[in-house]
RNA sequence: UGGGGUGUAGCCAAGCGGUAAGGCAAGGGACUUUGACUCCCUGACACGCAGGUUCGAUCCCUGCCACCCCAGCCA
């Protein structure tokens, strides 16, 4: 599955550079933020990294960037690793930690004060906005940039030690005020923050940053190929200049190479956004089987295959882009198609009654799990005087090319008997209320009989006799057609609190599709009663379904995964 | 107006100077006890635009245009 993914710019430069001896081997690390529930966006670094690894006949670490302990929990850790495990990787590289880190972070951090490559800076965060300079214009050095290395070393060990408040100092890295890229204006390296860390409890205040500890636990752990997405491509200078700085404690030098983030039409991958739609229940939560979550797609019925396929299939390169929902639907319905057994189960009832067929008499036919695969094996289904259809499946008056019921029109019922279809019955206010039919005996599925070639379809169908009442979830995507918010930037790289953020999330919120989630009742054969919760079904003609955790003895409930291509409503739409 | 990137069919994406892969979507058709699956067939006077180099350019050069990223003591 996964060899449909080709070549890609990246493989081709570690081809290159295994070709050329620059690496003997290929190692890469995913290395996520424990800070928040990954969703499908972040498969695709996740795979690419994995994948990478498994090509080249390297190692993949996982490594959990906890840099930051003001928004990091464990809770998260443990979903990651889960979520990994369901995709079907194993960290062969080992499990990591940026923490893991901070005695050597810390050391080289002393070495760099005095060797006058960092140095204590008083300024506050707004002088130091201020410092900085703009996109066109140089910054200016802090008044602190030339203190004696010893004055940095005092301090910053003072800073250690627990002497200052938050934000008060700072350790910087001494490079270029008024390089042209903002990054590499003196970056911080480490800020004080009185935050019990989830690894290392109380023992630091001081935490290191993502741009210093990266690029060490990357070279630590003898990560050769380092991939990321766009963003960090102007911090490859800085990845660079720290590895290189640090390079005597340090056993290699990775190789950073960037990527483009996937975005999906119908959905957003920003984690501020998934959490105004958990916080202002728009949502049930976090694996509400409309979120893009891992934990959601799982719910709703999506498998780590499918996924790993998805990604496979969309490529790889540098362009901005964003991917029509329709190829993950398509890679799920490959997978379901082979592995879920058939049942049938009417999601909108309509009562048709074979009057023909004796009162209070039963039958039991055998049907498949599935048409591709006999080993699959069968299940029973009964069939007695009154059946569920689809209201679909029934129009008193056919439109163009209906070969469903209608008066006077011939169907089959699958597994069962051809039946012809002699009109209906309906209430004071012409609803119809039920559907008369005649059993066409001699064609039960299996005999002889069996053969005769009719005009009609086949129709799924469920026994009213023990029929089992059930609650079907049918999803649409959150985000109406024509507004992709997907497409737009990643508000994740704002400041939630800036003022430019309101009328964004008001935006948002407006473009939310309120037809996301319907829930009907209906009716299924009772072989879905033995189904565990997780477990998919492909619902006749309808659709893959798989068994939600909401559901009990009297009521199971069943999300709709995906539905099976439907041409016929295609065109009638037209 | 600084720097870093990207621009190939509706959506992804190959292509690496020799005359435009593939997938999804879409449209035809065959098959069909799922209008599903499967199987056939259909798509770029042409690769953001304009020049240039070349026998020949999507691939090289120049200029322009569009879009994305960067001014956190987030990652």
């Amino acid at each position: 599955m996964d060899d449909k993914a080709r070549s890609n710019f990246i493989w081709d430069m570690i081809e290159q550079d295994l070709s050329e001896g620059v690496y003997t081997e290929v190692h890469t690390r995913f290395p996520p933020e424990p800070n928040g529930y990954m969703h499908i966006g972040h498969c695709k670094a996740l795979i690419m990294n994995f994948l990478t690894a498994e090509k080249f006949g390297g190692k993949c670490n996982l490594r959990f960037d906890d840099t930051n302990p003001a928004k990091e929990d464990m809770e998260f850790v443990r979903n990651i690793e889960k979520d990994i495990r369901w995709l079907g990787f194993d960290w062969t590289g080992g499990l990591f930690y940026a923490s893991d880190y901070y005695d050597l972070c810390y050391e080289i951090a002393e070495d760099w004060i005095m060797r006058g490559l960092a140095y204590v800076d008083e300024l506050s965060k707004e002088e130091m906005r201020a410092y900085r300079g703009t996109l066109t214009e140089p910054g200016r050095n802090s008044p602190w940039r030339d203190r004696p290395a010893e004055e940095s070393l005092n301090l910053f060990r003072r800073m250690r030690a627990g002497e200052f408040p938050e934000g008060s100092l700072t350790l910087r890295m001494k490079i270029d005020m008024a390089s042209p890229n903002v990054v590499m204006r003196d970056p911080a390296m480490y800020r004080i923050l009185y935050k019990e860390h989830w690894r290392t409890g109380k023992k630091w205040c001081i935490y290191p940053m993502y741009d210093f500890a990266h690029p060490i636990g990357d070279a630590m752990e003898g990560i050769t190929h380092s991939l990321c997405s766009l963003e960090y491509e102007i911090h490859r200078p800085l990845y660079d200049w720290v590895v290189e700085h640090a390079g005597n404690k340090l056993p290699g030098h990775p190789r950073q190479i960037e990527f483009a983030r996937l975005n999906l039409t119908g959905t957003i991958m920003s984690k501020r956004y998934l959490r105004q739609l958990v916080e202002g229940g728009y949502v049930r939560g976090w694996d509400d089987p409309r979120m893009p979550t891992l934990s959601a797609l799982r719910r709703r019925g999506y498998t780590g295959e499918a996924i790993r396929d998805f990604v496979s299939r969309i490529g790889m390169s540098k362009a901005d882009s964003v991917v029509d929902y329709a190829l993950l639907e398509s890679c799920v319905r490959d997978d379901l198609g082979e592995k879920s057994p058939r049942a049938m189960a009417v999601l909108h009832p309509l009562k048709v009654i074979l009057t023909n067929w004796p009162e209070g008499e039963t039958k039991t036919l055998t049907v498949e799990n599935h048409p591709d695969h006999p080993e699959m094996g069968t299940h029973t289904v009964t069939i007695g005087r009154e059946i569920w259809i689809e209201q679909d499946d029934f129009m008193e008056e056919p439109i163009k090319k209906y070969q469903r019921m209608f008066p006077g029109n011939e169907v089959r019922l699958k597994g069962a008997y051809i039946v012809r279809c002699d009109g209906c019955e309906k209430d004071a206010e012409g609803n119809v209320t039920a559907v008369l039919c005649t059993v066409d005996f001699d064609t039960e599925s299996g005999t002889p009989g069996a053969d005769r070639k009719i005009k009609g379809k086949t129709l799924h169908w469920v026994n009213a006799a023990d029929a089992v009442p059930f609650e079907a979830r049918l999803y649409e995507p959150l985000l109406a057609e024509d507004d992709e918010l997907a497409a737009e930037a990643d508000p994740e790289a704002a400041d939630p609190d800036a003022e430019s953020a309101v009328p964004a999330k008001k935006d948002f919120i407006s473009r939310l599709n309120p037809n996301s989630l319907t829930v009907v009742k209906g009716y299924a054969e009772p072989v879905i009663l033995s189904a565990e919760v997780g477990d998919t079904f492909q619902f006749l003609r309808s659709g893959y379904f798989c068994k939600d955790p909401d559901s009990t003895a009297a009521m199971p409930v069943f999300n709709r995964t995906v539905g099976l291509r439907d041409t016929f409503a295609k065109q009638a739409r037209k």
